[in-house]
DNA sequence: AATATAAATGAAAACCTTTCTCATTTACAC
DNA sequence: GTGTAAATGAGAAAGGTTTTCATTTATATT
């Protein structure tokens, strides 16, 4: 029950919250912009307004229940945090994303951080390619 | 002489190309944003509009002559291309930028493309997190 | 050296994603 | 049920970047 999760997070159990949970959790695909969600509430019947849609995924994200990716030149796209990290690939042609972990990435990071004087906060990788179908 | 490297690149020799190329080359900072070019102009007695400056970018960056870096959440950065690819540290506190290359992550990158079917045309790394010099 | 022409420029408007403002509505503790 | 703080919707605003369009400039040609 999303309520269930809204309260465990500390948030008020509103409409627009359990919406945009439900699409996240019932959604085809696992990354979405804004947008993608606004249309997906659109489709759903629900006119729950774009700036709301925005200030719950920030919320979610700030409570642990999404997480952000930042992608190259586009707007931000959100995932269901599933308490794995995992970075991406993202096609150029279809805009599909795959995902990946790599324990060797991970450590080579945190060993270029700790080689250069840094402590780490945060790091984004990102691959971009043609994916499978999208080749010809 | 930098005429000849906007010639070789294809491009005609103009005022603002031939004074944001030499504002590139000698800035103390080798990671620049368009307003930081633009206000280094300025400071120059350069009367180039930032427009005009944006569109030097770009095309110097599809001339090969520079990359773009972009950053999380922020402006573009631009620095002049030295052929050798490298990724980047960002201090999350000074804004500073420091570069690493690192061939087991450029490697494993690959084969992680290689792996999931994707032909790989592009890749961006970011390590975040506090410099030196900003760890209290 | 003067001319023609396509390309480049400056200023301002437009764009696009995201955030903010503020009046109204809602959730929830009492 | 009531009261109050929090959440919402609509639209304005923000901030970086791109576009538009009239004017200027680089360069090929005479
Ligand atoms: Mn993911
Ligand atoms: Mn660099
Ligand atoms: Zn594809
Ligand atoms: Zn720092």
């Amino acid at each position: 029950m999303e309520s269930q999760d809204l309260r465990k997070a500390g948030l008020k159990v509103t409409l627009p919250r359990i919406k945009v949970l439900e699409i996240l959790e019932s959604a085809q695909q696992r990354h979405m912009s804004a947008e993608d969600v606004y249309k997906a509430l659109l489709e759903m019947g629900e006119e729950i307004g774009l700036a709301t849609v925005y200030r719950v995924l920030t919320q979610f994200e700030g409570a642990g229940l999404v997480s952000r990716l930042s992608i190259e030149g586009g707007h931000a796209v959100f995932e269901l945090e599933d308490g794995s990290h995992h970075d991406h690939l993202l096609c150029v042609r279809c805009n599909q994303i795959e995902e990946f972990i790599d324990e060797v990435i991970e450590q080579r990071q945190r060993a270029i951080a700790a080689e250069k004087g840094f402590q780490m906060t945060d790091h984004s990788l990102y691959i971009y390619g043609i994916c499978r179908n999208c080749q010809s």
